[in-house]
DNA sequence: GTCATCATGTAAGCCGTTACATGATTGC
DNA sequence: GCAATCATGTAACGGCTTACATGATGAC
């Protein structure tokens, strides 16, 4: 899950770890952070699957509109003469910041745990309503359907339970607003498959490629 | 959180691991189950720990009032009695079930757990509820106080994300459909809070030892 | 010149998942 | 006698958490 969130983000903008953790608490609040233990370990390990590849550079700007070289002795040498000069990279330590971008490889794995038909973890859909936008409308209308079968599965699981007694009242109370939830997360579902639907009839950016004509709301 | 599970169900009854799940599994549909891989490690963890001890009886018995001797040797000769010998227990391989029950540590250490103050874990929490009479309504209420803290707090979290801009029309969406999903949720915990405050009053079992009065519903 | 924050990592330990292996019990 | 289900476990592997270690940057 850690790994569809750095490519997700990456793939809107080149990021370094702290930033990318701190991007991915602001959209998903305290449930959603990643801690420092396993964010690095996460990106070494894309890393070297050849999803994300570093392109270091120690100069802040703002979405900065540079070719990225891809020269990792070039960024060092930009380090250096911005910085004085560090004792050869030591074992632990720090050093400048890792600026991480995503490859092609990378893009094509984000799209493949993007469309993954199981959808049955919370989190992990939020996510991905998260991303969603990389999606065509009709894989978005895919898993927004797999996501409703996965709802109304769980459902009948709870009713099932709520009806064959044996319960605490706790739990018994707790499941049945739990369905009043389910059943209404069900309806978003559909009004939101239905809007999709006639999205995708008009005739919209099909391709999965680029769709992010309002990724960015206009707000500011 | 598998440790509550196994220790919440072994208050109740003594069982064997197989039974546990499936147990669990009735209780809490598909998102509750525990595969076997860390079912019985866990009881093996449990077992060292000295909060669950073996109680083997071969024979089948619902709810069975034997005095449980705690004999190793003694349920052993039964199991021999029962079946044909087995081959000295070899390397890996099944033999006769394991009945577990919870020995007075485990008593313990199952309060120590449904008290914890962190209730930030949506699935703990369901699981919490589960066995919410073995609580005093005095720490009932601490509970679901201490969850109505965490839920007012993601609410606030939410809406500070929505309010933001920068999110696509689906994760907007989605969060405010979340937004009213944690207000309802906090509406039934205010009204579950006051029931509990009107059973404190009037005067319930009030220990956490022993309120099992309606445990079963009064059905079948 | 010092403190908070930014920034990157490593190490130990824990626990969960999947897959595999084995055998008992029951129904047909 | 055979299949399905009951029942218990092990092994390999992965990944997350917590704690630790280190150093850079910027504000005051």
């Amino acid at each position: 899950m850690n790994e569809l969130a750095i490519l997700g983000l990456l793939k809107d903008q080149d990021m370094h770890g702290y930033e990318l953790r701190k991007r991915l608490g602001e959209l998903g609040g305290s449930r959603a952070t990643m801690s420092f233990g396993s964010l690095y370990p996460a990106l070494g390990r894309l890393e070297s699957a050849g999803y994300v590849k570093a392109v270091t550079s120690t100069t802040r700007a703002a979405t900065p509109p540079s070719p990225m070289s891809g020269s990792l002795a070039g960024e060092l040498a930009a380090f250096r003469a911005h910085r004085r000069t560090q004792p050869a990279r030591r074992s632990g330590g720090g050093r400048g910041k890792k600026v991480y971008g995503l490859t092609d490889q990378g893009a094509e794995r984000l799209h493949e745990l993007m469309v993954d038909a199981d959808v049955s973890d919370d989190r992990d859909f939020a996510l991905r309503l998260t991303f969603f936008l990389t999606l065509s409308p009709t894989e978005r209308i895919s898993l927004l359907r797999h996501r409703r079968d996965v709802l109304v599965r769980r459902r009948d699981e709870g009713q099932q339970v709520t009806g064959s007694g044996r319960l605490n009242r706790y739990l018994r109370s707790f499941l049945e607003r739990d369905t009043e939830t389910i059943t209404a997360d069900i309806d978003w579902l559909d009004r939101t498959i239905a809007t999709e639907q006639a999205r995708d009839d008009h005739g919209e950016p099909t391709p999965g490629d680029r769709g992010d004509s309002d990724e960015r709301e206009p707000h500011r």
